[in-house]
DNA sequence: TAGGCCATCTGGTCCT
DNA sequence: AGGACCAGATGGCCTA
């Protein structure tokens, strides 16, 4: 369909298309015939259309490259694909909320344990398997997190 | 060299 | 009418 060569329209970046200059002749033709005005319109448009989905495309780039920034990429010298990208936002996300969710659930039972037992076992909740800091950042968020890249294809 | 990823162009559709 | 969004097509670049 394109065929990067010998067009009136040039895109910009050297790459030209044919095929809907082809269709434009055609149209001109039959319909605007004689009416270069109008053909010169009608590419003025399509040019303007060209950039403007170009800066669209741009800048869904750039939300790509801020989206890359705040997920997590263990030991990828490679960065993620777009579709990545978006599977490892997902996941994180989700751990994120599982994790609020455990804390949320880890302090209301310290409270329940604080007010019934504080005399008893005073400092018993300081073992609790939540409250663990993680030593070693990596193993643990491998743990909360659980991703691997092959859950892309159970995902999709 | 095949396959994956990406940028770009393009026409169609929807919205303002 | 014109802009935004979308999906399909295509070619370029890179890597295994």
């Amino acid at each position: 369909m394109k065929t990067c060569k010998a067009s009136p329209l040039e895109n910009g970046t050297g790459c030209v298309v044919r095929s809907s200059s082809e269709r434009m002749e055609s149209r001109a033709g039959c319909v605007l015939k004689g009416s270069s005005e109008r053909m010169e319109n009608a590419a003025k448009r399509r040019l303007a259309a060209n950039a403007r989905e170009r800066r669209r495309m741009q800048g869904l780039n750039t939300a790509f490259d801020r989206l890359r920034k705040v997920v997590p990429q263990w030991g990828q010298d490679k960065k993620l694909s777009k579709y990545e990208t978006l599977q490892m936002a997902l996941s994180y996300i989700m751990a994120l909320t599982r994790i609020l969710a455990e804390a949320e659930r880890f302090s209301s039972e310290r409270e329940w344990l604080s007010l019934h037992c504080e005399h008893f076992h005073g400092d018993s909740y300081h073992h609790y398997p939540a409250q663990k800091p993680a030593a070693d950042s990596d193993p643990y968020a491998h743990r909360v997190f659980g991703y691997h890249p092959e859950h892309f294809q159970i995902a999709n």
